[in-house]
DNA sequence: AAACATTAGGTAAGCGCTTACCTAATGAGG
DNA sequence: CCTCATTAGGTAAGCGCTTACCTAATGTTT
């Protein structure tokens, strides 16, 4: 059996109550004595039992991360960060991926109360603000990372998408684009990603309409989809924004399959800079939300609530716009024909 | 504060046994008692606290899993399916990248232990044999995927990896290829597609010799940078296989670079099937590991071992060989000139 | 109807740890 | 040399749960 505290306190001849306190840094114990326990810990590779320790109303040191789906490139290189500085900062986490569906969501928030975690990191998806408002009535920590609800106080990270929708736009814009289309997905990020896209068309007096859907999924097959429908229609369009790396290249498939060159024919901008942005031939334009820096501070943020300090706070990152080889000055059709 | 079975008891006017009895199916309880008992765990919401449970000798029903890198998509798709059917069997995940450091490993799996997880699934890296069996003399079950060590008796779930090098390499060979090099790191999975790889060569009585150096790290850069000092070297090559995706997709970008088209000029084929390698343009001819079995087989292994059942299993899945659009007949350089 | 088996439920110890409170020993102040 | 702080360490209760063992009240058997 693993040792315990009492194996350790007679070994080395004193009470648990003394190997307790040295093990929880209290005063009132000699140097001597201290290193004398010390030793024996180290003998006995005596570790303390966190269940008991939990127990008595101390931290677990671990966290819950809920998000959409572990798989997906981008949630998995956050939860790595996240998960590198929980390490650093003494936590273990504990992921659910929730495939989007409320149902899940909520069993999976139950599931990690029970395991007694010392507080809850959601990631994104969450459409339905009252699984977040009930579970704030709780006095377990929770954050949200890549994802801002503005009514809720509550430790929050993402990025500006509405900035990012802008300045996708923007730089199909600069290149010369008009007939600008966007590929989203009915979910709030992505939504003010497309106010951000409206506003950019605004500002340069662009009045170009198509007729807009929402995507129902984010895979490639779903933007090659979106993307065929708009080239198919009346207004066509040279340039997509799409709402993330997946979708971008479904785009850029739609675009192929008519025999267009990316990006002389059709320029496409994505959004997240995962791996296969980079990866990606030609290597994607695309919006990048810095996924370091928001797994860094989420993870701190989420820590300095543990530690008692209430101060809620909202860190809005601002994205960045990653210029590739997808995206390219518009040649006019004109010298084409 | 949470209810405690002590409220439940007492709100249901029966003693703490009588409740623990219901929660854990012992018999000895009417059916009257036990409904009535239920209600009031309902009205009051209460669910066990795991930690008081695990203390008395129960299990934590958590299971660490370690693996090299949350990051990169092998491995998060592999850790989705082994999330997947944790829960379903009702099991949570805690997850650890060691970044193939062994100090790391050796730090995690000590991490989990303190934490009393029932069971620790490694994921491939643990290069070091050691770290491995030293974790074997205690009693915590431990289980290995997509990673064999042939020598040591534990569950284990893992690719036929020479069968992978070797259908790799055939399928090359007979679209008439004999200048195949090949790109792998010193690990063990790769040593053993490795000798697939020259099997196959014999097997077909190629003799195709270049001067071999293993690659460093697992990612893009490098494949380009192996795959350039072959190319550019006398011996040159006209098709690669890779041991994984990224490496893959290094490869073809150096050939690019050459001005060679792939796959006309140059063939290249993957490892993993990953998602990149099927969003990747041209879609990446790979082997694929089954991911999604060897996330449920190696769980439902680690189940088992930890429901006591003793006799352990090695799980060796065949791999598959996707052919999409990297890899194409070679064109006799004798007719292009 | 006596003797016993069954059934339903309760009692209390113990899992490994923390901590409020207690005690003994040492040293300082007068 | 006695009193009182101070310091080093110990005692024991309690965290929420499981479980071996016990008791009381039924039902069965002859």
């Amino acid at each position: 059996m693993r040792p315990t505290i009492y194996d350790v306190a007679k070994e080395a001849g004193v009470s648990i109550a003394t190997v307790s306190k040295i093990i929880n840094h209290k005063g009132g114990i000699s140097e001597r004595t201290k290193n004398n326990v010390l030793r024996v810990m180290k003998e006995l590779n005596y570790h303390p039992n966190i269940m008991a320790t939990a127990l008595t109303g101390k931290n677990t040191n671990s966290i819950g991360l809920v998000l959409p789906d572990l798989a997906n490139p981008f949630f998995s290189e956050l939860a790595r960060k996240i998960e590198d500085r929980g390490h650093e900062l003494g936590y273990s986490i504990m992921i659910c991926s929730t495939d989007y569906k409320k149902e899940k969501e909520l069993k999976y928030i139950q599931l990690l109360k029970s395991k007694s975690v010392d507080a809850i990191i959601l990631a994104s998806g969450f459409e339905d603000e009252e699984v977040i408002s009930r579970l704030l009535k709780e006095k377990l920590p929770v954050s949200i990372v890549a994802k801002n609800f503005p009514s809720i106080s509550i430790n929050t990270v993402a990025i500006d998408d509405f900035q990012g929708g802008y300045i996708a736009t923007t730089h199909l814009l600069e290149l010369g684009h008009t007939k600008i289309a966007i590929i989203a997905r009915d979910v709030y990020s992505n939504r003010e990603r497309m106010r951000g896209y409206y506003q950019a068309l605004m500002d340069y007096g662009v009045d170009y309409k198509f007729e807009f859907r929402f995507a129902t999924e984010s895979n490639v097959e779903t933007g090659t989809r979106m993307a065929r429908e708009i080239l198919d229609s009346e207004t066509g369009a040279t340039a997509f924004v799409a709402c993330n790396d997946l979708l971008a290249i479904g785009a850029i498939q739609a675009g192929r399959e008519k025999g267009f060159n990316i990006p002389n024919d059709l320029s496409v901008v994505g959004f997240d800079n995962t791996i296969i942005a980079e990866v990606y031939d030609p290597p994607l334009t695309t919006v990048s939300q810095p996924i370091g820096d928001m797994g860094k501070e989420i993870m701190d943020l989420t820590v300095a609530e543990i530690a008692g300090e209430k101060g809620k706070r909202k860190v809005i990152l601002v994205p960045d716009l990653i210029v590739r080889r997808s995206t390219r000055i518009r040649v006019d059709e004109m010298i084409d024909e």
